[in-house]
DNA sequence: GGCGCGCATCAAGAACTCATAAAGATGGCC
DNA sequence: GGCCATCTTTATGAGTTCTTGATGCGCGCC
């Protein structure tokens, strides 16, 4: 990820006038600054140009900004600020829980966005991991696709066993717990159904791993949960 | 750090009204807190009780909140959230600069709060990478990873062989007494149990020593526990 | 030297956890 | 309504891990 001088900032706002001051703003505090006017636009950009910051308008003409939260953190951990004219705590609530960083609500002064902006900027610069294309021999992940390919081919998954793949992605290396795993994917009340787990990761091994019985890939850690191999360096 | 079930937040807060509404509406959410009343308190505690969170109240009697916030971000780069009294924009700019992750001002919805403190304890989760990496000699012991690496390549460690290993990481240095260990790894009950010790540290000694007979790094302390070399500076 | 004590080692069965296959339940879609 | 893919549940055997008791060693003390 390119941390230049000055970092690329994307604004996803549909009102002309809250562009422009945001423009005049960011651009005066050597921001660079990417535009988009509609939820559609914005994630073609984040994808294409890999902002570093991305400022969310609510408010969107064409999709619901919570749709757009969650979408994108399918695939990316950009800083993701929401502003919004609907100050409600459930509207912020609902917001953060989507994976949001911050919320802020209009009319606020530009100081504290920039306050804000550098916050979130200062945080990713310590952590900046990640690319949204996982390879691991044989295996491919792309998160920003939904695409999961084995020696070139294409896997189809189902919702729950892509749900647990890009999860193990996020955290490939990393030994996830039984416990971790059941909240994520089915939810707070499911987290003592280790059952599922061993169903969905014979599944898994069946379409992702070229000998089932031998996992190289998708290990387990008895007793405790399942990790994915980090491509050895 | 432990990302256990009940994470462990500290609240630094003068009013006693507002520390109880706290108190009760963070347990409620399973949250364990720890509270100071003044800021020279609320850093003792930051750093003997080393919490996943701090809530820090800008209106302390006996130092600033700035103060603190600076003081804290010299060592620790723990989530740290500012609620205050103060709505100024250059308040929460100062804050915010200094160092805080976010900044509310009171009066504030403790739903909003609550979902403020996920984002943060989310994001603490996902980053926590790359500092807890135990080197001693051949042995590494990376305990965000769960992975326990002799001479380079991974071993395979039980659960209860894991928590033992952990448990002296985290002491180093220390000598653990037969009591600390069995209580820690196996609970409150076994702790008479010294045989289970004596059985569990003879296979870590296989499993992390070149010469298991002749242990470099995991000491007996005759008589009283065992004890994990330092590595020498 | 004989004895007691704490420690290390070994091995075997009990208890628990995992993998796998397959049957039953659900829900969307034509 | 019936089909299909998917999810849930159950059953069973294989595989690990934990516990437990037996045995041997070394050291200090009588």
């Amino acid at each position: 990820m390119s941390k230049a001088a000055n970092p690329v900032v994307l604004l996803i706002e549909d009102e002309r006038q809250m562009r422009r001051f945001l423009r005049v703003s960011l651009s005066a505090n050597g921001y660079q600054l990417i535009e988009a006017e509609t939820a559609a636009e914005g994630m073609t950009l984040a994808a294409s140009h890999n902002p570093e910051l991305i400022l969310l308008d609510l408010g969107l003409p064409d999709l619901d900004g919570l749709e757009v939260t969650q979408r994108l953190r399918e695939w990316t951990q950009v800083p993701l600020i929401v502003i919004s004219a609907r100050g409600q705590e459930e509207d912020k609530i609902k917001a953060l829980d989507a994976g949001a960083d911050d919320y802020l609500t209009k009319p606020f002064g530009v100081g504290e966005l920039l306050a804000r902006i550098r916050v979130s900027l200062r945080r990713a610069s310590a952590t900046d991991d990640g690319q949204p294309v996982f390879t691991l021999g044989d295996l491919k992940v792309d998160l920003f696709r939904r695409q999961v390919l084995v020696g070139g081919k294409e896997v189809h998954l189902t919702p729950i066993e892509y749900k647990l793949v890009a999860l193990l992605v996020k955290h490939a290396g990393r030994v996830l717990t039984h416990r971790q795993l059941l909240r994520e994917v089915w939810g707070p009340h499911h987290s003592e159904q280790t059952q599922y787990l061993r169903v969905y990761m014979g599944q898994l091994r069946h379409k992702l791993e070229s000998n089932p019985s031998r996992p190289q890939y998708l290990v387990t850690e008895p007793g405790v949960g399942y990790r994915l191999r980090l491509p050895s360096p």
